[in-house]
DNA sequence: AGCGCGAGTTGAGACGTTTCAGGCCCGTAT
DNA sequence: ATACGGGCCTGAAACGTCTCAACTCGCGCT
């Protein structure tokens, strides 16, 4: 079926080391044989086996990238990053998406570590590096991303959270909100926690400031929406005047909730999201955020992975970028 | 430094065909030879070369899926539609962005076959289906995503874009609205080209109607913005009085462009998408818009192409949805 | 006792590539 | 004339899996 590296050989009147050779070492090979070998390549089709070629070298050129969600255009941004710095290193990206759930982070790790991933790009959910540790010792580099975790020994890109949640907690006391709300969960997630974290912290420093915290199942527009309506069901006086959302989904989610019910942002209520994606300006009201280099961040891990493939026996780092407050008219009335 | 089959074989105290049965058909096995054998594969951590199986399978479990841009949650959903089916028929997805460039479809195209895929989903960016045809021969199957293409031999999953583009105009022309601008580009997309048939032909149909042809680079938020401004910047007396996207990342910048200009969105000009993504609801001024079932669309392109995998003398398939018009605030003025 | 049968197991061979030790040949130095 | 070096090429081995024809063994039947 299949057209082989022999049957060129073949054609070319070579033999089989001689084709290898034009293919993966052309400058070791004259002029004359280098066309002749082309020549066959053309006219027969012949297309490399990439099977084949992973299976000789003991590992594949694809690095794993698992996202929590691959809807959210953070993840796509920061995939993208990757893929971009990828084309550099000749390694290709394959996105999984663990959708939040335990059970699809473990299938993909495991799809991964068959195909030998040249190493693997992970949110992880939990707090549980055990498997993560499992793959790197059977040669399979992982690095963290949008997670740090000195002293893991993994390599993380990460933005810092918690000063993520103190710039938008501060930003809304300073806009004179005293009662407010932070929408987030699965508190499993290191980011939703650390943002909770960062807004607690201010609000403590603050008399008289309180801070409610307010449960969902995931970060997505839906969940967002669910939880809008909930606090658009308390009466004004119970009704938080400002909401900080873990990401910016859920934001979009709560504003729509809020809208539908007359209630009016920033008005009634102030609102600020987190990872400013594209959509947050567009909003029904532009929404303020916290700015991540998503694409940075992709790009910055997936270098860091490649060094780690090419010497395992390197340092893990850790780099932490800043967060960045952009405001938006969601908190400016 | 990896574990093999040989090597379980070897502490399990069996033969290498034996583990193989084992692992893939552990029914013709019986129970105490199936204990000892996994209880020696969890001793070694044995995991399954993936290279290796594909190589002697001739083809790869993967299924590549070229899009026009990642980032759009059109394709993002499409996306996941297929992943939820290919998990299924035990493939998984691999995405690849085109970028709406012919360079890097060409580039992904050369990958995907060099792997072997299992198959190819695309959303090709020309009319030259030449490249495509070659990799059916040599034994990869191919079906179209969001374009049709009837009498090609290949099986296709779309949606009827000149109708949808019908009835994105017919609800501006029944608006009242005569003077009508389509924002789309670049125009060798098919979904671009068709979008725009349907406009011509309705707008045809109404007597002192006019459609003007507003082309962009590229179907995002930032050329839409581009286009936005282009249109801000007429006198009132040339601006359309309603603007038809052809699709919603184009209509969002748009929309943000003339809100900033201080241009009412539908007073001024009425605005309507194509696509309805989840953010389009969200956006400042709800957005109308043309539904597709991506997800849908997406878990129909895997089935088929995992049929004609399996059968590759099956008759190609054209299955083509209808679009739903989807009023919101932005027509409706 | 001889036979056939089926369940369970074996082990060689093939998939297509890369690598690498070795061989050939020609030209130059001795 | 001989030796040597270098450029070019060869061909076998190895990577880890699956398949399949062949084998063993125990058992029941004649």
């Amino acid at each position: 079926m299949g057209v082989s590296i022999r049957d060129v050989a073949a054609t070319a009147g070579v033999s089989v080391g001689t084709v290898s050779n034009v293919l993966n070492r052309p400058d070791s090979v004259p002029e004359a044989t280098l066309e002749r070998v082309r020549a066959a390549i053309s006219e027969l089709g012949y297309v490399r086996n990439d099977a084949a070629r992973q299976l000789r070298a003991g590992r594949s050129t694809t690095v794993g990238l698992v996202v929590l969600d691959a809807r959210n255009p953070f993840f796509a941004d920061l995939a993208r990053g990757a893929d971009d710095e990828a084309a550099a290193h000749g390694l290709s990206v394959l996105i999984g998406n663990s959708d939040e759930s335990l059970e699809r982070e473990l299938r993909l790790l495991a799809l991964f570590e068959e195909q030998r991933a040249h190493g693997v790009l992970i949110s992880p959910i939990g707090d549980d590096l055990q498997r993560l540790a499992e793959l790197r010792e059977r040669g399979i580099p992982v690095v963290l991303v949008d997670r740090s975790a000195p002293g893991s020994g993994f390599s993380s890109v990460a933005v810092d959270d918690v000063l993520g949640g103190q710039l938008a907690t501060r930003h809304l006391l300073d806009g004179g909100h005293r009662r407010l709300a932070y929408v987030g969960g699965p508190a499993e997630l290191r980011q939703v926690a650390d943002r909770a974290e960062g807004a607690r912290a201010e609000v403590a420093s603050v008399e008289g400031a309180a801070l409610e915290i307010v449960p969902v199942e995931s970060l997505t527009v839906a969940e967002g929406i669910v939880a809008g309506e909930r606090i658009a069901a308390l009466s004004p006086a119970d009704r938080p005047d400002a909401v900080f959302a873990a990401n910016d989904l859920i934001a979009l989610g709560i504003l729509q909730a809020l809208t539908r019910a007359g209630i009016a942002v920033p008005g009634d209520v102030a609102l600020i999201g987190y990872d400013d994606i594209d959509f947050a300006a567009a909003a029904a009201v532009p929404l303020s955020s916290i700015r991540q280099p998503s694409l940075t961040m992709g790009a910055t891990a997936l270098s860091i992975l490649a060094e780690e493939a090419a010497d395992p026996s390197r340092e893990s780092r850790d780099v932490l970028f800043e967060p960045e407050l952009v405001v938006r008219a969601s908190t400016t009335g």
